[in-house]
DNA sequence: CAATGCGGGCATT
DNA sequence: AATGCCCGCATTG
């Protein structure tokens, strides 16, 4: 796969350059360029003070997709869209799977998600989870701005990520799911149980109605042929990483959507790389080497990594996500130059940290209990 | 359920 | 006025 991939990719950061950073256009400029001669290739890990003009045919960019975790931020600009960085959630304890990998899971964009999923454990260690909130851009989240006009879709980013990349969008989407079809075939361990039973007891003196959908229809998630379907229809033009065709891989969930994660089974580190790293040992080269300040470098420190294929308005795949996907897992990274944890605390002006409470510590429940026996990874 | 957008509202600068 | 962010609401998938 991937021939004629260093081609495609030198045009591509072509493209990107002569759109991006030496770009004599600003976000907020009254008149943009539309004398737009070439649109750039969707760039999933944009990074750094980067910009680029995307056709408005590409679907990623209609969506304002990224692979960092950005929530909408309201600009009080209904033409610009902005939006800011969430950072990632990583485990409490700092574990490490036994290759090396760190956890690296994507903070959910729903406030009360998020909130919820920090409540559960790691899937690797069990320890708490701990959301380190990007302060890339001045002690503030990066932003990224969205804005039509015409026939294309600008895009600026501002800040450069201080924290590593967390699971792409379609990976954690893959991961909740495969817990569902785990939850629903194994029946879920004591503690989950309770837990579940719980909320959806809060949930009934409230509403009145609900009992874990997911508990009731079992069959609705058989594993394997989920993920076909799954990928192939997540994104017709051209998925984000995680949208090859082949499962990412199979995590644990510790956010989970609706389902709880849970359990006993997993013991330790172990339990997970066995599942997810040894099978395919196959690590890229640098593979992780996480470095803030470093543009368009992929977690592997692979430029090419970056925005990759598919021209922008056509259809077609990303061969390259499918290629990475290949080689590593989602959010464990290799712990090699992990070295995000710098606490200090950066403008907080306005007093409030909301992140900083919500990292709060919640140990205790949970766990992560996979897939395991769903399936051996292929 | 959660991802997204939108826009009101509030505090700070 | 510009920013940053919280919050609820509505729409989608």
């Amino acid at each position: 796969m991937l021939k004629g991939a260093d081609d495609v990719v030198m045009e591509q950061e072509d493209s990107a350059s002569r759109n991006g950073e030496m770009a004599n256009w600003d976000i907020n400029d009254i008149k943009l360029p539309q004398d737009v001669k070439q649109t750039d290739w969707f760039q999933e890990w944009p990074d750094s003070y980067v910009k680029h003009i995307y056709s408005s045919e590409d679907k990623n960019a209609q969506r304002h997709h990224s692979s960092w975790a950005m929530r909408n931020t309201n600009n009080h600009n209904s033409r610009i869209l902005k939006k800011s960085c969430l950072g990632v959630v990583v485990c409490g304890n700092d574990c490490s799977a036994l290759d090396g990998r760190k956890i690296y899971l994507r903070p959910a964009i729903c406030d009360k998600a998020r909130q919820k999923q920090q409540r559960k454990c790691c899937p690797n260690c069990n320890g708490p989870l701990r959301l380190i909130s990007c302060r890339g851009h001045g002690g503030y989240p990066v932003t990224n701005f969205w804005r039509h006009e015409g026939r294309f879709i600008f895009f600026q980013s501002k800040g450069a990520h201080d924290h590593p990349r967390p699971e792409t969008k379609l990976e954690a989407e893959a991961r909740r799911s495969i817990q569902k079809a785990q939850t629903a075939f194994s029946p879920p361990c004591p503690r989950l149980k309770r837990i579940r039973e719980i909320e959806s007891l809060a949930g009934e003196m409230q509403t009145h109605d609900s009992l874990p959908l997911h508990l009731l229809k079992p069959e609705a998630y058989v594993v394997p042929r989920y993920f076909s379907q799954h990928f192939s229809k997540s994104s017709p033009e051209r998925p984000l990483s995680g949208g090859s065709g082949q499962p990412p891989y199979l995590g644990v969930d510790a956010e989970g959507a609706g389902s709880s994660p849970c359990c006993d089974k997993l013991e330790g580190p172990g339990a997970v790389a066995a599942l997810l790293g040894a099978p395919r040992g196959c690590r890229g080269p640098a593979l992780g080497s996480y470095e803030p300040f470093r543009p368009n470098a992929g977690p592997a420190g692979d430029p090419s990594y970056e925005g990759k294929p598919h021209p922008a308005g056509s259809g077609g795949c990303l061969p390259s996500s499918l290629y990475l996907l290949a080689q590593q897992e989602p959010y464990l990274v290799p712990a090699s130059t992990h070295h995000h944890r710098h606490r200090s605390a950066p403008p907080k002006a306005n007093g409030r940290d909301l992140e900083d409470e919500r990292r709060g510590l919640n140990l205790d429940y949970c766990s992560s209990e996979m897939f395991f026996n769903l399936y051996p990874l292929r």
